[in-house]
DNA sequence: CTCAGCAGCTAGAGCGCTCTAGGCCACTCA
DNA sequence: TGAGTGGCCTAGAGCGCTCTAGCTGCTGAG
């Protein structure tokens, strides 16, 4: 890659150098047939020695296509990077690219939104926090729009998500096998899937016959929700489980009860969500629902390819299979199975 | 915004509507003088009609240049997000737009770069791990370049970053103030600044005439490291005072303290180093060293655009200085003030 | 010998914009 | 009266690509 003095060079530069029309340095680029094997090789070592990389803009605006997947995500959040790095792994096996929209505190969700379309995306993951609901209707017309991670109010996007009652049903049926019967949720308040695993865990606390109402204490999605629920569970007495809604919840129960100390899990076990590497610590160890992120990624992809292709199922949601990561937050209650 | 049938609008579709030129749409939409008020009032409206948005591509294809700054970053670091916001805020109003590309364990560097390259930026921001130095000095010769918050290896690119003398100098002098002589400094391993911040540490100790070799623990970047180098402090006799490489490490030290019942700040003091979200939790309330985020976010844009411009300054260092945030993890020594 | 068929290549028309050069029409001023 | 001025607008040539249509020259079948 030898260095320009000027601008970066051209499919036409490569052309006059190489002795062929601007056309073939294309269909050799693009890889497409219609060249000999002779210059094709011809080509490329031309456009190697010229160090010359294709214009993207040029060539999606010729293309009257982008190829573009665009991804609005929340930075600095665990699941939203794993998701990503699984969608820039599937995009690219379908021939897409991707690009990257952050939400964040100054950046409103429809920001990111706008950005994507102007750069002609032609299909959208969202998976930060959600546009209004008639807003996503709207973008959902105008091209295909998988929201990932958390259900839907707009019935044109299609949604790939974990089924938060398999994965709250997972975390209480193995709290149950251990003989808990006082299981707590610390919910996540109004984030996207609190309504849903709130929702699930009522039902598994019906489904299992345990006494009572179910016992929902209000949280949130970071560490310092979890560890409000935490002293507030401790000052209005110790169930022998809770849940958490996700991992940071979970977190912040865990080492809000180490520091008032209350023993994890010999007094009470913590289940979080998410699988998230705050939870893999070695000195947490927490016992978890994963939600496989790369799979999540890939099957969002799948589903945008396919309806750009027009050959998607009229089923808008798809829900995968949670998995119960068994580690050290969970044990048998402390006077023993009752 | 009414919906189109096919594909969205183009300058064409509006001049034709409003019944003026394809040239005076885009006077109107690029905002510059060349309109009356009148048509500039008419093309508004029927362009807002349409639902058009310019296309990012064929806009900085024809105008041939992208007023692009790209941004190579981790995903899933509190300090890149800090920064990648700053960056959106203060590209926005010197009128460029913001591309990112991550850095994920399956996406190196190199191929982060790639991606803006492809994508025509006029300028790059590296905030990840790094491209190795021959390469980032090829990039750099062809574009202006910023490293953020890490000295760079390259000549020829612009660093932008907090002093690390200054700030371990300042968690070191306030240490020393409430009387701590026993210091030691749990350092970031091959991290990112992680020898500037060793051998300041070693200098402050130097200039304080601390008693003894200056006390280096190996650590690293993660909460895993720090609870590692908690354990051998508490096993080898712990310090008075800890300075972390950063917060993350600083974290993993105080939760690690916690279940190993040492006490903080009574036993051991702590202080971290980025004022990350995980130390500003209530129930840590780590003491830090601030790098502004935003601060240098807004003057690597600075000094992007006047590169651009031909009339950057010959130095291409630029040094802030941090601040130190006083919480609760540091006092004076059990034994009170010797 | 003719002619279809095909591989290999090129010309040229866009894609949706920007931007330069220039046209037209008051209006002013010598 | 006519040249000059300035505001408003348009034509048209790109930007760096892709892609269709068509043009070569070489086979091999009829």
């Amino acid at each position: 890659m030898s260095k320009q003095s000027g601008r970066p060079p051209t499919l036409e530069d490569v052309a006059a150098r190489a002795g062929v029309s601007r056309a073939l340095v294309s269909i050799v680029i693009r890889g497409v047939p219609g060249a000999s094997e002779a210059t094709r090789q011809r080509v490329l070592e031309t456009a190697e020695e010229l160090g010359y990389r294709p214009d993207g803009r040029a060539r999606l605006l010729a293309a009257g296509r982008s190829r573009l997947i665009g991804v609005t995500l929340a930075l600095n959040n665990p699941f939203h990077s794993d998701v990503t790095e699984g969608i820039y792994a599937a995009a690219e096996a379908c021939g897409y690219q991707v690009v990257l929209s952050a939400v964040t505190g100054r950046r409103a969700p429809e920001r990111a939104v706008e950005t994507l379309l102007d750069y002609r995306c032609e299909a959208a993951i969202l998976l930060g926090p959600l546009v209004a609901r008639q807003a996503l209707q709207e973008l959902a017309q105008r091209l295909p729009v998988v929201v990932v991670g958390q259900p839907s109010h707009a019935p044109a996007a299609d949604v790939v998500r974990v089924s938060d009652a398999d994965g709250v049903g997972l975390a209480v049926d193995h709290l149950r096998c251990l003989g808990h019967r006082l299981i707590a949720h610390v919910d996540g308040g109004r984030s996207a899937g609190a309504a849903q695993r709130r929702a699930a865990f009522r039902a598994a606390h019906r489904r299992h016959g345990l006494p009572g109402q179910p016992h929902v204490v209000a949280g949130g999605p970071g560490e310092e929700d979890g560890a409000t629920a935490a002293r507030r569970l401790v000052s209005d007495g110790l169930p022998t489980a809770v849940l958490a809604y996700n991992d940071a919840c979970a977190v912040g129960l865990l080492d809000m009860f180490v520091r008032l100390g209350v023993s994890v899990p010999r007094q009470v076990s913590v289940v979080g969500y998410d699988d998230s590497p705050v939870g893999r610590l070695s000195y947490r160890r927490l016992t978890t629902v994963s939600q496989d992120g790369h799979q999540l990624a890939s099957l969002a992809v799948q589903r945008l390819v396919s309806r750009l292709a027009g050959s998607a199922p009229a089923e808008r949601q798809l829900l995968v299979r949670p998995a119960l990561v068994l580690r050290g937050t969970t044990a048998e209650p402390a006077g023993g199975r009752p």
